[in-house]
DNA sequence: CATTATGCGTACCGTACGGTACGGTTCGCA
DNA sequence: TGCGAACCGTACCGTACGGTACGCATAATG
């Protein structure tokens, strides 16, 4: 087991040892292989080499085991904050179609997938509460960095809209399409990502035609 | 258990007897309630009053019994024909935001969220049969329509666009946002369809400045 | 060196599930 | 009326999982 850069970065933002991180890769690497029945503790516990009682006393039950895995994961993800130059058209489009492009790469995510799959099967049998950690931690991140360009671009007078979290609904919308449900449903994403790619353009065209300031 | 009239048709459409679907009709009610682990074959039988012997002789196997669930559902979803009057601009725009309506009620519905909950925890532990018999089965009905309409109105020069499943992915994009995944995380779908009211107009008006022939 | 803590590996327990088998009952049919 | 098919209710079996307990090794600390 390789303690990555992001790894570690991940365990210590969610205030792990590093062990403990790597434990939550391995099982991070099992949910993704097997789904949600190749989650088992005893699984987690032989592919760590660690045993069940450290995973109960670290993570105290299957639950909070799944939730820090979603912790740490997220706690993996660096936002690219957009570079602070004058915003010109182009460069606008330039970082929209960036933003287009790492949003499906995100979404496509192998690991992104199975926790998404992960929280949405938990979501039928007890509350929310995987779903909400999910949304707001992964979320968060990227429509911070939606919101910043979004901010920028009615600042430097190339967009117009009235609300941002309605335009950058609007954004989503276009971009994302029902792409990312049919993954979650099983269809080869990385078929889907390169069919993907043309479209990038259109969806950020779009979104200028309806949200671009008139010039 | 009433046996309702989508309920029949939901069972010839499977070519099931009558009391069969009344089974499924049970089963679903108990995936609805409790999610995938309430959806036991014990807990089928008792709540259907059969027995499990009987389940297995008529479906199968568990994942039988699933398959057969979202093909009894599917059968019930009857779509709604455009009606073939002469289309103006603001006919066009009435069906669409009507389209639009009724895309986000199926969407939000119980059983709907269920099934693709279903299908989508199935989905990382064995191929994407089940997430494909879901789309196959339910998303073409929807389709159907969304195409019959993009067709009309491009027949009566209300619409440009160069293909049409493009459109309809931007239609679809801008009316559904990521609704359809918050919900499946477990956000209250009915808050969300209450917020979605105003925004169907919006959404179809956004379609309409983009592929909205010029007068 | 003694002690204490940490943690691995394994064994164990209770439970619950998928799937099968069997006795008893109802109902259509000759 | 007798027969057979369908079917219900229940009991049963093997397996697998979540969670706990125990024995032992390792290493840090005084």
């Amino acid at each position: 087991m390789q303690a990555t850069e992001q790894g570690r970065a991940g365990a210590a933002a969610a205030g792990l040892t590093e062990r403990q991180g790597a434990v939550l890769e391995r099982a991070l690497g099992l949910l993704v292989e097997g789904g949600e029945r190749a989650l088992t503790t005893a699984g987690v516990a032989r592919a760590a080499n660690c045993s069940k009682e450290s995973l109960y006393k670290w993570f105290g039950d299957r639950d909070g085991l799944i939730a820090a895995m979603i912790a740490y994961q997220a706690g993996k993800v660096r936002t690219v904050e957009a570079s602070a130059g004058a915003l010109t058209a182009e460069t606008l489009r330039a970082h929209l179609v960036a933003f287009a492009v790492d949003l499906i790469d995100v979404l496509s995510g192998d690991v992104s997938l199975a926790l998404n799959r992960l929280a949405i099967g938990q979501a039928s049998r007890e509350g929310a509460g995987l779903g909400r950690l999910l949304q707001e931690r992964g979320r968060r991140q990227i429509g911070k960095r939606a919101a910043a360009l979004l901010e920028a671009g009615r600042k430097a007078k190339l967009l117009a809209f009235d609300r941002a979290d309605e335009a950058y609904g609007t954004l989503y919308g276009l971009i994302v399409s029902d792409m990312h449900l049919r993954m979650l449903l099983g269809e080869d994403a990385a078929a889907l990502r390169k069919e993907f790619s043309p479209r990038a353009e259109k969806a950020v065209d779009a979104f200028l035609t309806l949200h671009g300031a008139k010039r």
